[in-house]
DNA sequence: GCCGTTTTCGGCCCGACTGTTTTCAGTCG
């Protein structure tokens, strides 16, 4: 979101401000309220209209020309008239003076476990506190502990929570977090009390970083559960540890919460605790909408006396023996996890329109693969019986060029000569999968190719990436990249943006024109597979995929083990709605052959 | 601030845990 409002202030005067420009000054909006004391309904609204924004697919400015902002439901007069401000102003009043009358030290202290917007007005009522450096003075003199509705443990909690912010507000990577949570899966499973157990939340949903694991169990005696999961090796700490609910966190930062629930109760959790946000708010308001309410309890009548929960207990709802007969209760086909992002699958659910998406097993091969040859660790041969262990039909590879000195790129002499080793290699019938020859060939700075089109018609497929000069302009990345695209030797364009998830910035570039491009010329844009990159990103795949555009899940394996990388590319493709027919990798490979032949005309 | 087959006011998703209370507010997801 910080990210976003830099942005904003940076290109506010050069162009029309974007829809997620908006977004971002919304929730910003939302945030300064709820320091404020606002009508929590009110904040809400706020963040109601930024996701209502986000999830846009029509141009925005459009639909302000023609005055029908508030035809969208979660907009109403205020928020268009602001929108509207924004869109053709660059600025807004409103916001410009609520940012100055909340000092930005409240708005960081929010980052603090335990800290929300009532304690922090109090803090800085009574106590004068307006940033994290005087909280933490604060508590070590211990005048907070004598604040009404503070103690001790509140003070302590406070000052581990500074001391250990940086740790606490990291993400980690979705094949970190899996990697971590699998054995304890398994452990749980393997509980005689445990009845049913799964993870749930971000991870579930197949989100490319997450921020805590969460667990849910079905357990006939809880007790045992909750010390067996607080006693997990590598936990350092227990946060929170109740009968049915336990959180801990790991050396690493990463916290994992439990929960148990009673096995009539289960899949409704499951539901619930796998999210997002966005989508249960959606289902609860379906829900509403035929008379029943919504929790991770169950689906009871929204009538009558007593709680969802008390309902529940009673068996006074309707009850499931799996999450499809939980969306069937409400009208809906079921919904894959990935796609539970409210991005629009509920009603897709509804129409019976969901795609039947993509599967690890639909893939047949595999582009984009790197062997010792360039910066690899592994033979060809070692790389193509790896592919051949997978059962795959084919395997490309593409080894760096000349221009990628540092990862030992191949130059024209050595490209021709790892030709005549495919050759042979394909000829001696020595494994049962083809080999395409490739190259990963840098895009120069001025989007001209590393290798000239005489040397790359000898190949199989181009895959053209951009690896230096990531600092130029927007402008000048998207003229580069479009450059290359509209060369008829490239096959497809890797990893479009360059970043590395949670290390690096994607580098600035228009992905709306690159995505036009790349449909204007037939060429593919790689889905790489690589789980720091998941580039391109899945949120941009649904609406390319429908206009069109072809995509490739790459492993960009550099050795045998990082084929398997595809498995994560199947997750996020599976975010980005894609089905088997989206993706050039799972077709046979006389198909395979025949459409890189007649892109390459 | 938004919304409406209960329509211009009065709701707005819901429950667990913690710490501080002595019946509950705040935070979190």
């Amino acid at each position: 979101m910080r990210g976003g409002l830099e942005v904003f202030a940076k290109r506010a005067f050069l162009d029309a401000v974007t829809k997620n420009e908006i977004a971002d000054v919304l929730n910003e909006i939302a945030v300064l309220l709820e320091l404020k004391g606002e009508n929590p309904f009110k904040t809400r609204a706020y963040q109601t209209g930024a996701r209502v924004l986000e999830a846009l697919e029509e141009d925005i400015g459009a639909l302000i020309a023609d005055g029908r902002l508030e035809s969208l439901k979660g907009i109403g007069e205020a928020l268009a008239q602001k929108i509207t401000e924004l869109h053709t102003t660059g600025g807004l009043k409103f916001f410009d003076n609520l940012k100055s009358s909340i000092e930005p030290g409240l708005v960081e202290m929010l980052q603090i476990p335990s800290l929300g917007a009532k304690k922090i007005k109090v803090l800085n009522a009574k106590l004068g506190i307006s940033s994290i450096a005087q909280l933490q003075k604060a508590c070590e003199e211990g005048r907070v502990a004598e604040l009404d509705g503070f103690g001790e443990k509140s003070q302590e909690k406070l000052l581990a929570g500074i001391r250990n912010r940086i740790a606490y507000a990291k993400r980690h990577l979705n094949a970190d977090a899996r990697e971590v949570a699998e054995p304890i899966l398994a452990g749980l499973r393997a509980l005689p009390q445990v009845e049913r157990a799964e993870h749930a939340g971000s991870l579930r949903r197949g989100l490319e970083t997450v921020g805590d694991l969460d667990f849910l169990v079905a357990a006939s005696d809880h007790e045992p559960v909750v010390e067996w999961f607080v006693t997990r090796p590598g936990v350092q700490e227990i946060t929170a540890r109740g009968e049915t609910k336990a959180s801990v966190r790991f050396a690493s930062g990463l916290q994992a919460d439990l929960r148990i629930v009673p096995a009539a109760q289960f899949f409704f959790a499951l539901h619930h605790f796998t999210g997002s946000k966005d989508h249960n708010v959606q289902m609860r308001q379906r829900a509403l909408a035929r008379g029943l309410s919504m929790s991770e309890w169950g689906l009871v009548p929204a009538e009558g006396e007593g709680t969802a929960k008390e309902k529940a207990e009673q068996h006074a709802g309707i009850q499931v023996k799996s999450e499809s007969e939980l969306f069937a209760a409400l009208g809906l086909a079921f919904i894959a996890p990935e796609l539970r992002e409210g991005l629009g699958e509920i009603t897709a659910a509804e129409a019976g329109e969901l795609p039947r998406l993509i599967e690890l097993s639909d893939l047949r091969g595999a582009f984009h693969n790197h062997t010792n040859a360039s910066d690899g660790r592994a033979t060809l041969n070692e790389m193509t019986a790896a592919a051949e262990a997978l059962g795959w039909e084919y395997f490309g590879l593409a080894d760096h060029s000349k221009a990628s000195f540092q990862a030992n790129g191949l130059n024209e002499e050595r490209l021709l000569k790892q030709i005549g080793d495919v050759q042979a290699l394909n000829t001696s019938g020595r494994f049962k999968t083809h080999v395409f020859t490739g190259t990963e060939c840098d895009v120069l700075k001025d989007g001209s190719l590393d290798f000239d089109d005489a040397t790359l018609a000898q190949l199989d497929y181009v895959v053209a990436s951009v690896h230096n000069a990531f600092s130029q302009s927007e402008d000048e990345m998207t003229a580069r990249i479009i450059r290359a695209l509209e060369n008829p030797q490239v096959t497809m364009l890797g990893h479009l943006t360059g970043r590395l998830l949670l290390r690096r910035e994607p580098y600035a570039v228009n992905v709306g024109k690159i995505i036009d491009a790349a449909l204007a010329n037939g060429v593919i844009i790689e889905l790489n597979a690589n789980p720091w990159r998941l580039d391109m990103d899945w949120r941009h795949w649904k609406r390319a995929a429908e206009r069109g555009l072809m995509c490739s899940i790459n492993p960009d394996a550099h050795d045998p083990a990082g084929l398997s990388h595809v498995a994560h590319g199947i997750i996020a493709a599976r975010k980005g709605w894609l089905t088997k027919e989206n993706v050039l990798n799972t077709r046979p490979l006389a198909e395979v052959q025949t459409w890189l032949a007649k892109r390459r005309k």
